[in-house]
DNA sequence: CTGTTAGCGCCTTCAC
DNA sequence: GTGAAGGCGCTAACAG
């Protein structure tokens, strides 16, 4: 039946083959795939495994799925996986994912709204059976598009306005107020808050805790400056200018997450600004190499592992059809103080 | 035709459903998604285009693929995306991809071979068009297989025995005659070359480079440790017994790729050795805190980037059907000295 | 125990 | 211009 005999087949060779090849049909090939139950006579499978072999036979996932309507693939889009703490998260959505028999795919949508567009409708047209988003910004129409299409999904670190969906992430709050307060007993008096842009309700909701909890105690000064990630000539200005502000105070920095903590600490060595002596310094997210530089950097280290267990627990429960509220799950930072905040 | 009629559907809309809602056939429907030429009357685009809308039509991309044969889907592999190095490259090959209008999928197989047989399993059984792979390790029966399905694929970094395939790394034998020659020049006398277990070419090519040079200048002591990457202890251990046999010499360490140089940095740090004054320290890989880290640390830096595009521009050419022989690119790195190995 | 048949959702001749 | 029919590779009744 086949034009070509090769066992190195140039074309993929598909169940047809390999019923034709073990003198039996493609139903009873199929049952050897899946079922199997003692169906078919040792003499068959022995058959059909060898033509199998012979050909290097692989069934189509395609085909497959397109019957079964089910693919137990998952998606993680990730807004930035060069932010160690995505990869973090990732590693958590996949231990899971393993646990659940599921099979991650991961997304890297470089911070791009249209390549989050891109991959959200990808993921979806292949039928995944979920997805867990890293959302690149607050107000995203695809995405509210894709739960039209009933499309069980799992926001991380970031909400979306106006889209109910389930969400993992830190409680900020408590993150922020642990933070400043650490800094105040340590002695600091003036603070200055560094964030990106706040166009993610992660960096809002800090910076917003910061602003309230030194309300309380407004013998010591509040600031924030707010600047783009690769903007190092205005991080070097913000920087010296804070400091110059306030001669006779001690003075701390708090960074909004890892990548902007490791931009002001790459500032301050330029400026010949040492942290600890000089400046305190803080920042959210953990770092790998926050205890190797100088003294020590204070950090906000989040369960990002778990989170991302998490994360892909609660999409199972929706894949399997729960269909109760949503809910905005919330972890507790952990504040790890280093050199950088020591006592004053 | 359908149960229900609900703009939102439980079930996804097929493309019969678009026909029949638009009061046409299938097939104009299908012009209408890819040709749509001008074959199609005005009055029926604009009943098919609100068909769509209203059904929130989304075309099958199992389906579609299953017809055509060809995905437009390439996969990246990647034994560590907890590395650095890995994240580099995948944006290389992410950004060419872009360009060649492919999309790109990520799998991290956590160093683990059977996670890296299940993945290769699944692209290949996905049709990717084609396959990026960090391969765990040197000896991989699952990759060779592969191999035979005539899938294409292109090696990063490390190449696997017996499996002919285009290869793109380091120049390896250059970038390590590059780091000795800087250590020696600095006036380090007794060198420590530090590697984990050599299941990798790469590991054992820089090992190998190492001890051939240093038996050029046999006045200077060449010596080599394997350690596991997680067994700290031994790590102390072997770094306290280099520095005492060596009481008189200028002793400098390097390491063979960035995930130990973190652990040899970090071993130091608990020792109470100071990087730069006490001993010389320089590994492969770039590290973004390598400057932050006391006096700075040296390093050999990879083009990853631009490794990663070549890897993906060579799988574009070989998907295209170029049939010529394989080869093996080999970039070359950049020596960035820092205070860690300042002159004696 | 085993093979035949009818689709899954889509694209593509081939007629009308 | 438009639609009907067949098939991509696979699974799941339904017969034998």
């Amino acid at each position: 039946m086949s034009k070509k005999q090769e066992p190195a087949a140039a074309v993929r060779a598909t169940i047809r083959d390999v019923a034709s090849a073990a003198k039996t049909g493609k139903t009873s090939v199929s049952r050897y795939l899946n079922g199997e139950k003692d169906l078919l006579s040792d003499a068959l499978k022995e058959r059909i495994g060898r033509a199998i072999a012979l050909l290097d036979y692989q069934p189509s996932q395609m085909a497959r799925s397109l019957k079964s309507g089910q693919t137990r693939l998952v998606g993680l889009i990730i807004a930035d996986i060069t932010n160690p703490y995505s990869v973090e998260v990732m590693r958590g959505v996949e231990a899971a994912c393993r646990q659940e028999g599921l099979t991650l795919l991961v997304c890297n949508t470089n911070n791009e709204l249209d390549q989050e567009k891109h991959y959200l409708q990808l993921l979806s047209s292949y039928r995944v059976d979920g997805i867990v988003v890293n959302a690149v910004g607050m107000r995203e129409a695809a995405i509210s598009t894709l739960q039209q299409a009933n499309l069980p999904m799992v926001l991380i670190d970031r909400k979306v306005a106006d889209f109910a969906c389930d969400v993992i992430g830190l409680n900020n709050v408590e993150a922020t107020q642990m933070m400043t307060n650490h800094l105040l007993q340590q002695g600091f008096e003036a603070l200055l808050f560094i964030s990106e842009p706040a166009t993610i309700n992660t960096r809002f909701d800090r910076l917003r805790t910061f602003l309230q909890r030194m309300q309380q105690s407004p013998q010591y000064i509040a600031e924030q400056g707010e600047i783009e990630i690769s903007n190092t000539e205005g991080l070097d200005t913000l920087l010296r200018e804070f400091i110059s502000r306030h001669p006779d105070k001690h003075k701390a920095v708090m960074c909004v997450n890892g990548t902007l903590t490791l931009q002001v600490t790459r500032a301050m060595r330029r400026l010949g600004i040492v942290w600890g002596p000089d400046i305190g310094l803080s920042g959210f997210d953990e770092l790998v190499w926050a205890e190797l530089a100088g003294v020590g950097i204070t950090t906000l280290k989040q369960p990002t592992y778990d989170m991302g267990v998490a994360a892909l627990k609660r999409l199972v429960t929706r894949i399997q059809g729960n269909t109760e509220p949503v809910t905005d799950l919330e972890f507790s930072g952990e504040l790890i103080a280093r050199g950088s905040t020591a006592a004053r």
